[in-house]
DNA sequence: CGTACGCTTGAGCCCCCTCAAAAACGGTGG
DNA sequence: CCACCGTTTTTGAGGGGGCTCAAGCGTACG
């Protein structure tokens, strides 16, 4: 069994932007809990730890008794077919939820990119809590919000964008984890392998592998090693507008 | 001005699957609110019918004042790119709420694909009614989820289904409501373009014919008219499912 | 009855997929 | 510390699905 009990209760923070509040001043990526509200959060949820990497934290088909916080690493959700195809829906950052559900089963796999700590809750006790807690509720809704709009982007790059597009969006929505893009060298260390990536973007291993290469011939990253690239943002931003 | 007050009250209905609840017996496709929540909702609301087809609704970029209830028609959420290339993100049935928002800003526009009856409701009365209603806003919850996993589900097609595939799928979700699928004679009405269908499975209304040719000749539907398609669901959802 | 829009069909080309294999990397044990 | 081995990444060649451009056809509406 590659996971534990833990001692140390690490933050409770949901990573999402509002949809219906305008943004006066800074961006803030992540909602405001209670410290009491986070206290009984954390009272209802066990903390797990997935030590090693490739670990599988849920399976699709799986009768779904828990949601999941992320509060450590990065998890990747995919959907496998009939035909054995994998498609990943979704990467999650510390301070994501996932173990989505429908009609009590999950919907989709869940695995460790990272080694990870999640809190795990109970869905029932969750739910009790969230209807005696309609603020905190709130927060869930924001956050499914704000999830939503992140499937549609998406969409809207598999549906409209080449490959090397695909890519850039996605190297750009890494550089905003800090505990992954060093903002100083501007370098980012790539949590997932080149089969994740194209599991992710809906294409082949190969092809993210010429994607890098035309990104890099245009000036727009450096690869330093294959998993640690120096992004120019400013240049890959452009290139993606340009469509 | 193409919308106008109404009398009646159409029912509010919110169209979803249950996120954590197992099912039992027959399956029900809405959620079910208490007469007196239905009756506090629409005092909230103002009920705005678009007569004519094509009618923009909201517009991408536009400061986000309201939340849709779509009460009666067929609407189409779409994001336009820089280059004026279109994705259409998702089309909105009778139940189904519209109106996205990030930062207090719509991320798409909504257009009408035929005459369409709505609830509009103030975002900002909405949110206070919800917190007030944790039972209603659970059911919000349940919607948002139910809207997501719909996204993931569009989202895996698009990356692993050929364009015929991703036809079938299409048809086989429009069957699935009533009021545009005569379940007797097996007959789907279609609401939108061929320019509509290609943009939401990401593709051009080309090839959009090209796959109704090519489900036809494999005899898994009929078209009566280019709108108007005999279906034979089992047989798509085999041809689907063989991936 | 004409015109605009939606639908269909055809031809040519390009992006990307697949198959294949070499190179680089990382971890393990001697 | 180094040699070995599995995994990950890269490179190459060939073929096909789907895109674009173009034109013909059907149909609804003024």
């Amino acid at each position: 069994m590659n996971q534990a009990a833990r001692r140390g209760h690490p933050d409770i923070r949901i990573r999402a932007v509002k949809a219906w509040t305008p943004e006066h001043g800074r961006e803030s990526t992540h909602l405001t809990l209670s410290a009491s509200d986070k206290a009984e959060l954390s009272r209802l949820a066990e903390i797990i730890e997935y030590k090693t990497v490739g670990s599988q934290i849920l399976f699709q088909g799986q009768k779904a008794s828990f949601l999941y916080l992320l509060a450590d690493g990065v998890v990747g959700s995919n959907h496998i077919l009939n035909g054995g195809d994998r498609q990943i829906v979704s990467f999650y950052w510390p301070g994501d939820l996932f173990g989505l559900a429908e009609k009590g089963v999950y919907v989709n796999s869940a695995e460790a990119l990272t080694p990870c700590v999640v809190y795990r809750f109970p869905i029932g006790k969750l739910e009790q809590f969230l209807l005696d807690n309609p603020k905190v509720q709130h927060s869930f809704v924001i956050k499914a919000v704000h999830d939503l709009r992140s499937a549609q982007r998406q969409l809207v790059a598999m549906g409209r964008f080449d490959i090397a597009r695909r890519l850039a969006i996605f190297l750009l929505d890494c550089s905003g984890h800090e505990h992954y893009f060093d903002l100083a060298a501007q370098a980012l260390t790539v949590p997932m392998t080149r089969y994740h990536i194209a599991d992710y973007l809906g294409t082949s291993a190969e092809s993210v592998t010429r994607a890098f290469g035309l990104l890099e011939s245009k000036g727009l990253l450096h690869r330093l090693t294959a998993r640690t690239l120096e992004l120019k943002l400013a240049e890959l931003r452009t290139f993606v507008d340009a469509e």
